[in-house]
RNA sequence: GGGGAGAUACUCAAGCGGCCAACGAGGACAGACUGUAAAUCUGUUGGUUCAUACCUUCGAAGGUUCGAAUCCUUCUCUCCCCA
């Protein structure tokens, strides 16, 4: 059993521990568990953190437990939240709960012995149970001071907060409690905005039962400008390959600025203390290869996606990033173009259309969604945004037949990183 | 319950009868420079459009006026002080 505290570390992946927890994980194959909530039909890149410590957790030699919340989604963690959430539909809810279920059964390996990963919903043993059960049996224990005096209460007191969102707190604490009991779980993880919750659940345990758990939690990961980890050009990145597709999740990755980039292979990858820092010495000596960005973007889809996907994605970022010019492109077939490109956002044009000429500005605001009017297609072209296969072109030019790849294909470039595809339909 | 302050575009924040689609800052997007990095500099940032045009915006609804984000009335909400 290796220690998985000094892993964490090293990582900076631990931001805060509950004494006692080393001696546990050192002493014996301890149960662990980090909850998801189903806010969305998938899981981002920000719950990757949360399903990495859950992996170097099981490569420690312990045993990890993934809990999806059907139960606390239906209430609404206030933590970290200014203001009250909405209420998701049940069915709605449901729906997220299999999606990231699924996503969850990728990473862990579930079938290797004593240490098999597990995956449990709270709402199995919340569905059964009525309101005045839990208060009675849960909410005896724990007094409104308690639970007032929590970071994630506190910080609404001035604001408001409904009972509902008070008393979530409590939910998740019952939780950790379940598990304790009926599947000898002792610790439980998550992000350092989890500790709250967490310690509630810890609480519960030792005034219901005299029992011990334990705590830990991960650093809130954040860029190192300060900004929010996780959105890239205005949208968010998921693990599902069709919200997000394999080549945007790659490039992703490949754009992490250098000041991240060691940090976050420390995060995200598998990596050891030696390899890491080895490529961190070789960035350091030609840092425009940028290796460390290649080698989490490479890692990093390969396991959220496949081989083949993360092969793709190389192509066609080699391809359209690449010293690449027209003629390079017109030398590439249509069938390993679309095949590369399957990730590239694509829109069909008639042939007919085509072949009349078309003003760049109709093509790109009308005849497809590149821009949402013409005026910001204007806009673009104007301050010199758009290429056509790799060539800048200005407000007044005019595509016909001549513009198409293998006649086939146009690629469309909206500032030096957004690219598009039209093909013919 | 009494008194006071306020609500402006993604956010903060000016404007206090015409020169306001609304100063400025941040953010976002784009250009240059680079390494598909950071920093820096430049441009854009209500919509349709491209024209010295029209439409929709300044909490909501009415009103005064040739003309209102700016004045009046009512309403809704927020904050502060006193009880």
């Amino acid at each position: 059993m290796s220690n998985f505290i000094d892993e964490l570390k090293w990582r900076g992946m631990l931001h805060d521990v509950m004494p006692g927890t080393e001696d546990l994980l050192q002493k014996e194959m301890t149960k662990g568990y980090i909850g998801f909530d189903p806010t969305a039909d998938s899981l981002g890149v920000g719950n990757l953190v949360q399903i990495m410590t859950l992996m170097h957790f099981q490569k420690a030699g312990h045993k990890p437990m993934a809990l999806v919340g059907g139960a606390t989604g239906r209430v609404g963690d206030p933590s970290g939240k200014s203001q009250e959430r909405n209420l998701l539909e049940i069915d709605q809810l449901q729906h997220n709960q299999d999606c990231q279920r699924k996503q969850l059964e990728r990473f862990l390996d579930f079938n290797c012995g004593a240490n098999s990963a597990e995956l449990v919903n709270n709402y199995d043993w919340f569905k059964d149970m009525g309101f005045l059960d839990f208060i009675r049996v849960a909410g005896k224990h724990l007094t409104v001071n308690y639970m007032l005096a929590k970071d994630s209460v506190k910080s609404r007191l001035e604001t408001g907060m409904s009972f509902t969102e008070f008393s979530y707190q409590l939910i998740q604490g019952y939780d950790f409690y379940h598990l304790w009991k009926n599947e000898g779980v002792k610790l439980q993880m998550g992000g350092s905005d989890q500790w709250g919750n967490i310690t509630t659940g810890t609480e519960l345990i030792r005034r219901m039962a005299g029992g011990e758990a334990f705590a830990l939690t991960t650093p809130l990961i954040k860029k190192a400008d300060g900004s929010k980890f996780g959105k890239s050009e205005g949208g968010n990145i998921w693990l599902d390959p069709e919200k997000t597709s394999p080549y945007h999740f790659y490039q992703f990755w490949l754009n992490a600025a250098d000041s991240d980039a060691g940090s976050f292979l420390r995060i995200f990858s598998l990596k050891n203390k030696e390899e890491i820092e080895a490529l961190e010495a070789e960035h350091a000596e030609a840092p425009h290869t940028r290796v460390l960005q290649r080698a989490l973007a490479e890692e990093v889809t390969e396991r959220v996606h496949s081989r083949a996907d993360l092969d793709n994605a190389i192509s066609a970022s080699d391809i359209l990033f690449g010293k690449g010019t027209e003629e390079s492109l017109r030398s590439l077939n249509s069938a390993t173009l679309m095949n590369i490109f399957e990730g590239v956002d694509q829109f069909e044009l008639s042939r007919d259309q085509l072949s009349a000429g078309i003003p760049i500005i109709d093509l790109l605001a009308e005849s497809t969604a590149v821009f949402p009017s013409k005026g910001e297609a204007r806009k673009m072209l104007q301050a010199n945004g758009v290429s056509i296969n790799k060539q800048k072109v200005g407000a007044d030019y005019v595509l016909d037949t001549k513009d198409l790849l293998n006649d086939q294909l146009i690629l469309v470039q909206k500032g030096k990183k957004n690219y598009y595809l039209i093909r013919l339909s």
